[in-house]
RNA sequence: GGCCCCUUGGUCAAGCGGUUAAGACACCUCCCUUUCACGGAGGUAACAGGGGUUCGAAUCCCCUAGGGGUCACCA
C-alpha cells in the first residue's frame, strides 16, 4: 500500500505567520520533501469574523521567506482545489446532505442562549459540558414551529454511542477516546459555513491527504474527524501530534505573551538570518541523529525523520535563536550584514535615510568592527552606542585604569602622534602603527598600552577591535577626549 | 472537574534492558590574540517519587505527584 505521500499546512489567515505555525508548516515541508511528496497549503478562511485583510499574503510572504516551497495552494493551483475553504462551500453542502440523507447528522435550532444555559447548568451538577442531543429527534411539526419562528438551523453530527476511536499517532502512539465524552458537535454553522473538524475531514480525503502533521491541541479533535471519516466510509490519513512550543512558564505560546518575539515578521524585521531561524525551528520538539544540530534546509530534507519528533513539549529558547543566528551571520557575506543592520542604524538616527558614500563606507566599517559580536540586526545598535554618546562615564574598572602611574605618557605620546599623523594617516590600517610608535618612545606595551587609550577614547574597559574603534571615532573626536583626559588628570 | 498527553542538567536534547548517562545553548574557569564581546581548552549540572518485572532498568509494567492540552455555531 503505497499511496503517495502528500501533506498539508492549513493556516487560517487571522494573522500573521506564529512561530508555531511556521514549525508546524516546516515540518510538513520537510516531510514531504523527504518523502519524495507534495506540500499543500489550504487557507482555513471558514471564521469569517476573524478573517484579516493580508493574512493570506503574509503567511506565504513569510514562508517564502524562510525558505519553504510549496507544490498546490491559493497561487499555484493543482488537481485538488480550490484551495480556499470558502470557495469550497459546494462541496461541503454536497456533502452533508448526504449526512442529511444517512440520518447521522440533523437540524437543530436551539439558541445561542439556550446552549450556553445548558452548558452552565451541566457544569453546576459537576458534568462535563456536553450537548443534550435535544434536537436529534425533532418531529417534522417542531421544525416546522421553529422554521415558523424564523429559527434558523445549524447541523450536527451524530455521535455514535458507545464506541472508541484509537489511532496510532505518528509522535505519540497508541491514542483512543471513548465516544461518549464527546457530544453532538456543529458540522455546519447557521451561518452555512461549516466548522473546523467538518470542512478539515472532508477536505483531507478529497484532497488525498495521506499524513496529518499538526500541533498537540488537536488531538481532541481527531476522534470527531475519525467519526466523519468513518460516516463517510473513508480510510482517515495518518494523524501525528507534534508537542506544544511553550514559555518560559511552560505554558502554550500565546500571541499575547510578550516575553517572546513570536511573528516571523518581527524576526525579519529585527535582523535574523531566514535559515538561521529555519535550523531553530527544526530543533524544537525533533532532534536529528548524531552530536551535530547545524543544518541548512537541504540537509534537513535529506535527515529529516519523523520518528525522532519528540513527545514533551520544548521551551522557545531565545538565547539559543540568538546563537545558531550569530554562527549563520558569520558565514554570511559582509554585503548581506550590512543589509540586516543599516535599516536600524537608520531607524536609530544614526544613519542618514539616504547615506552618501562618506557615510555608507562608515556604515560599513562599523558594522565589520562589530561582525563577530552582532547577534541579530538590530543588536548593531546597543553594540555601537559608544561612537554615538556625547560624555563619557567611566565606572570603577575604568577608573581604576586611568589612575595608572604611565597613563598621562602614554595618552600624551598618543596625542602627539594621532596629531603628527594629519588626517591622510588617521586611517584603520595605520591606527597600528600610530600605537605602535607609542610604545616606542614611551617603553609601555600590553595591557598598560591599550587600556589607558580604550578607556579613555570610550570610557570602557572592554570593546570590540581598538583600532577600528578609533578610526570610527573620527580624529576630532579622538583628539579631544585624549586632551579631555589629560587636562583632567592636571 | 471529565477526557487525553507528557516527565533525563537552568534550557533543547541523545539514549530503546548492561554507557564513566552523549551533544548543543546558557553559566563559570583558564588559554590565545601585546586591547577585546571573536576563537580554543576545561568545568559545574540530570534520569520526578514509590513499588514491581529482571542476574541487571533512565529504558518494560503499576501507582503517586507534578506539568500541559482540550472540553465553542474558533481554528
Amino acid at each position: 500500500m503505497s499511496t503517495k505521500v502528500r501533506v498539508r499546512y492549513a493556516p487560517s489567515p487571522t494573522g500573521h505567520l506564529h512561530i508555531g505555525n511556521a514549525r508546524t508548516a516546516i515540518f510538513n515541508y520537510l516531510f514531504a520533501r523527504h518523502h519524495g511528496g507534495d506540500f499543500i497549503i489550504r487557507i482555513e478562511d471558514t471564521d469569517v469574523k476573524r478573517n484579516v485583510a493580508g493574512g493570506e499574503e503574509s503567511q506565504l510572504k513569510y514562508l517564502t521567506w524562510l525558505g519553504v516551497d510549496w507544490d498546490e495552494s491559493i497561487d499555484r493551483p493543482g488537481d485538488y482545489g480550490p484551495y480556499r475553504q470558502t470557495e469550497r462551500l459546494d462541496i461541503y453542502r454536497e456533502h452533508t446532505d448526504k449526512l442529511l440523507a444517512d440520518g447521522v447528522a440533523y437540524s437543530c435550532y436551539c439558541s445561542e442562549e439556550e446552549l450556553e444555559r445548558e452548558r452552565e447548568e451541566q457544569s453546576e451538577r459537576g458534568e462535563t459540558p456536553k450537548y443534550s442531543g435535544k434536537c436529534r429527534h425533532l418531529s417534522p411539526e417542531a421544525k416546522a414551529e421553529y422554521e415558523a419562528d424564523g429559527r434558523i438551523p445549524s447541523i450536527r453530527f451524530t455521535v455514535p454511542a458507545d464506541r472508541t476511536y484509537t489511532f496510532k499517532d505518528t509522535v505519540k502512539g497508541e491514542i483512543s477516546f471513548r465516544s461518549d465524552d464527546f457530544g453532538d458537535f456543529v458540522i455546519v454553522k447557521k451561518d452555512g459555513i461549516p466548522t473546523y473538524n467538518y470542512a478539515v475531514a472532508v477536505d483531507d480525503h478529497m484532497m488525498a491527504i495521506s499524513h496529518v502533521l499538526r500541533g498537540e491541541d488537536h488531538i481532541t479533535n481527531t476522534p470527531r474527524q475519525l467519526m466523519v471519516y468513518e460516516a463517510f466510509g473513508w480510510t482517515p490519513p495518518e494523524f501525528g501530534h507534534m508537542t506544544l512550543i511553550v514559555n518560559e512558564s511552560r505554558k502554550k505560546l500565546s500571541k499575547r505573551d510578550e516575553s517572546i518575539v513570536q511573528f516571523i515578521q518581527q524576526y525579519d524585521e529585527l535582523g535574523y538570518l531566514p535559515e538561521a531561524l529555519f535550523n531553530f525551528i527544526t530543533l524544537l520538539g525533533w532532534s536529528p541523529e548524531g552530536e551535530e544540530e547545524i543544518f541548512g534546509r537541504e540537509q534537513l530534507v535529506e535527515i529529516f525523520n519523523e520518528s525522532r519528533l519528540s513527545k514533551s513539549p520544548a521551551v522557545f529558547d531565545t538565547a539559543k535563536l540568538n546563537h545558531l543566528n550569530q554562527h549563520y551571520m558569520k558565514q554570511a557575506t559582509a554585503e548581506r550584514v550590512v543589509e540586516l543592520c543599516l535599516p536600524h542604524l537608520k531607524s536609530s538616527g544614526r544613519l542618514s535615510a539616504e547615506p552618501n558614500a562618506v557615510e555608507l563606507e562608515w556604515a560599513t566599517a562599523l558594522v565589520t568592527l562589530f561582525r563577530d559580536h552582532l547577534r541579530f540586526g538590530a543588536e548593531i545598535v546597543p553594540l555601537s552606542d559608544l561612537f554615538f554618546q556625547e560624555g563619557l562615564d567611566f565606572n570603577d574598572e575604568a577608573t581604576g585604569v586611568l589612575a595608572e602611574e604611565t597613563v598621562p605618557t602614554v595618552l600624551g605620546a598618543f596625542l602627539s602622534a594621532v596629531e603628527e599623523a594629519g588626517e591622510e594617516g588617521f586611517s584603520i590600517d595605520n591606527m597600528k602603527v600610530l600605537i605602535k610608535s607609542v610604545q616606542t618612545s614611551t617603553g609601555v606595551k600590553g595591557k598598560g598600552l591599550f587600556m589607558p587609550i580604550r578607556v579613555a577614547l570610550t570610557g570602557q574597559t572592554h570593546g570590540p577591535d581598538l583600532n577600528g574603534t578609533i578610526w570610527l571615532l573620527g580624529r576630532e573626536r579622538v583628539i579631544a577626549r585624549l586632551k579631555e583626559r589629560l587636562a583632567a588628570k592636571g
